[in-house]
DNA sequence: ATGTCACTAAGCTAGTGA
């Protein structure tokens, strides 16, 4: 299986960027964040005609967040247990819901596309909102996995927190002063691992940018962050063969900020790609 | 020049979010 993730922000803009892009790559299934529509507004055809469906989570011109497999995908969640809500000047599990997970079985893998509160500033009531989203989200993952321990599962999306110094490229983003770099965000990260998922991709690639705001030229002087990831439970990380950062989709006309996140999965039995089974003998 | 972009409601611009 190939897995990916890509805050796309807005499919209505960039559907034949995604589309073509996971024809091209030969993605079986792509995780999408900041999709900005409603489940009516989605763009399916395109598609559904490159032999994808779609399950798509959203509820304003906000957030969104959508799934696109050439297989069969069940058992399908707009919400992880215990997600906070966020209304202005109300916060917490009563607050309305936004459209920030959605969650599949794929292929025998749970694949939760997520879309993690920006922060906005370390004062702001946002960020607060994301470190309670964040510790629910360890909860929730602990919980699905405790249930499951063999569960292949996976978190994949735009998690908005700048792990390690080495993943800002931003001189615009300091530490004391900015979110995505504060100790309770890069702490509520790393608690991730004590839910039993771990980053796959940074053993294969340990340096590397997923977003370059679109001000201020940060492209071209490849000022960017790292900040889109695929954490894993054991049995997925154990299936990993290869991955990778496609720099390259953030150039030519109308790309979104972030660039597709890649994850090469190998879980055995020899029949991954549609083929006939391989004979040994 | 914060060297931008996308959304909506209401109009051809302002407000919001990132």
């Amino acid at each position: 299986m190939r897995l990916a993730t890509w805050n796309i922000n807005s499919i209505r803009t960039r559907v034949s960027r995604a589309v073509d892009f996971a024809v091209r790559e030969d993605i079986d299934v792509l995780a999408f964040q900041e999709t900005k529509c409603k489940p009516e507004q989605f763009p399916y055809e395109p598609f559904e005609e490159a032999g994808y469906q779609v399950e798509v989570h959203g509820l304003n011109q906000w957030n969104g967040v959508a799934i696109a497999s050439r297989l069969p995908m069940t058992d399908v969640r707009t919400s992880f247990a215990g997600q906070p809500g966020f209304a202005k000047g109300h916060e917490g599990p009563d607050a309305p819901l936004e459209a920030r997970a959605l969650g599949v079985i794929v292929d025998g893998v749970r694949v939760w596309s997520l879309y993690v509160p920006n922060g906005r500033s370390l004062n702001d009531e946002h960020y607060h909102y994301k470190l309670h989203w964040l510790e629910a989200l360890r909860t929730a993952t602990a919980a699905e996995l405790a249930a499951d321990p063999n569960l292949p599962l996976a978190l994949v999306g735009d998690f908005n927190i700048i792990p390690f110094d080495h993943d800002n490229g931003d001189p615009a983003i300091v530490q004391g002063f900015s979110t995505h770099v504060s100790p309770p965000e890069r702490e509520a990260f790393f608690a991730l691992e004590s839910a039993g998922v771990t980053d796959v991709v940074r053993p294969l690639i340990p340096e590397g940018y997923t977003y370059w705001d679109y001000q201020r030229l940060k492209f071209p002087r490849n000022e960017g962050i790292r900040i889109d990831f695929v954490l894993g439970s054991k049995p997925f990380a154990d299936a990993v063969t290869g991955a990778s950062i496609h720099r390259d989709e953030r150039k030519g006309e109308q790309p979104s900020d972030h660039v597709p996140v890649v994850v090469d999965l190998d879980f055995g039995g020899g029949d991954d790609d549609g083929d006939l089974p391989m004979i040994f003998s």
